[in-house]
DNA sequence: TCTGGGGTCCTTGTCCAT
DNA sequence: TCTGATGGACAAGGACCC
């Protein structure tokens, strides 16, 4: 999570499980597993030879940020979504990396293999952490959270060669709190009774929702600490941040936290976008590049077996001035042609010219295959563009991504200088990045 | 310092129907 | 028929998360 080092390491130390002392776990269901430098340790098994020295994993583009370093190159100040540029100045000793998402990928899946025997109710938050609630494993295995605790972490270490930190608690917010502070490579147990005793010591950074704008914001009411949000009335919170953010932190200030570990939870919206290596005007190669990511969110969809109704396209500017636009179907498709029909549309008629440094396709309002079915059966016109989509999927999965392409996408010179381009890509094809994990 | 990419959720404003 | 209140749907943008 990477605020940890925000946080009064001295107050915690009653909360860390060290050999034989434990804190008194029971009535700690939820356990927080956070996986160390995700990234840089999955790369760092393939080249041991780099353990002892800085490595960074970074986007490959002059634009990039780190994704993920490990705790040598942590120590010269670089830092998970620092721009790749800086962290190489900071520490230019440091070995840098080109993300690797399938073979973290493959890590995450192994790493939820092994949660999987010891419970169901798992809810994956990226590639490198997840809650597990195994109040139901406690009565089956006959043992206690943070015997659960250990027994992950000593799997995760023996047969993946990685290490992940656990925060054990009674609530998810508790959870979470404890595995950042007790990376790297430990285990923190917030023991039912002294959830506020934890929690009123930590700055307001630590709630679950404060970044830089709220934490201003809590700043100019006086509010430093988590004890001081508890301690303020809710109106008050309500007049400066608005009635779902004040009741949110009021709530998880004050200790209260009902939510329920949930697995499989639906996705809401799927989507791609890109920056370019440098700015351009150019109204064709914008669209070219929407055409391009519309083809990544459309089979993006259908490998998911969704469809959405909303197509909305998001562009930044020089200046990181960004705007959306959106427009809603009549019916949902999971379409390239279609997508990109509105988005393109989109962008003739709504989006001013200036020079464009992101641009990208989101789908949102999605519905499952069986919904779709049902809309198809009401009424809409079927097209044979699905079964020509669904044909191209399927070739691209025998012959590789490259094998089927717009005629417009043909044309490597028409890529250049655009960070999805194919020179020297790494094709993740797809909505693939999980984020700066890798804490 | 100069800011990726994939997401979620919330607030605010507008339009439209009742 | 016109007007205002109300509420839902939708759109835009901001803030946040990893």
């Amino acid at each position: 999570m990477g605020r940890s080092g925000d946080l009064p390491r001295g107050l915690l130390d009653r909360y860390l499980a060290r050999g034989d002392s434990w804190p008194d776990d029971t009535g700690c269901p939820i356990l927080h597993v956070d996986m160390d430098a995700f990234y840089a340790s999955v790369e760092l098994r393939k080249r041991p030879e780099l353990r002892e020295r800085p490595v960074v994993v970074a986007g490959g583009s002059t634009r990039g940020v780190v994704l993920s370093a490990n705790y040598p190159a942590r120590e010269f100040g670089v830092r998970s979504a620092m721009p790749a540029a800086r962290a190489k100045r900071l520490c230019p000793r440091a070995v840098f990396l080109p993300p690797n998402f399938p073979e973290y990928r493959e890590a995450s899946e192994a790493v939820k293999a092994i949660f999987a025997e010891i419970t169901p109710l798992v809810e994956p938050l990226s590639l490198d952490e997840a809650f597990l609630d195994v109040g139901g494993a406690l009565r089956r295995l006959r043992s206690t959270s943070g015997a659960i605790a250990r027994q992950i972490r000593g799997r995760v270490t023996e047969e993946l060669e990685l290490t992940c930190s656990v925060g054990v608690a009674p609530t998810k917010f508790l959870a979470k709190l404890g595995s950042g502070l007790a990376k790297p490579d430990g285990v923190i147990v917030v023991p039912r009774g002294q959830e506020l005793r934890f929690l009123h010591p930590l700055p307001v950074t630590a709630l679950w929702g404060v970044g830089k704008r709220t934490a201003e914001q809590l700043r100019e009411l006086g509010l430093e600490t988590i004890a001081d949000v508890a301690a303020t009335p809710l109106r008050r919170l309500r007049r400066s941040l608005g009635t779902a953010t004040a009741e949110a932190l009021y709530a998880l200030a004050n200790g209260q936290d009902e939510r329920a570990v949930v697995p499989d939870a639906a996705e809401k919206s799927i989507g791609a976008e890109e920056t370019f290596e440098t700015d351009h005007h150019d109204r064709e190669l914008l669209k070219r590049e929407l055409l391009r990511l519309s083809e990544r969110t459309a089979a993006s969809l259908r490998s998911r077996e969704m469809h959405g109704r909303t197509v909305s396209i998001k562009v930044r500017y020089a200046d990181f001035t960004t705007i959306t636009r959106a427009r809603t179907l009549s019916v949902a498709t999971n379409l390239a042609r279609e997508v990109y029909a509105t988005a393109s549309a989109l962008l003739d008629e709504q989006v001013p010219p200036g020079a464009v440094r992101l641009i990208g396709v989101r789908v949102e309002q999605l519905t499952s295959e069986a919904d779709f079915a049902e809309q198809l059966t009401l009424g809409a016109p079927d097209r044979g563009w699905r079964e020509a989509e669904h044909a191209a999927d399927e070739a691209r999965a025998r012959f590789g991504t490259a094998a089927i392409r717009p005629a417009t996408l043909l044309g490597g010179d028409n890529e250049r200088g655009n960070a999805g381009g194919d020179n020297g890509r790494v094709d993740n094809d797809g909505a693939d990045n999980e984020g700066a994990g890798g804490d």
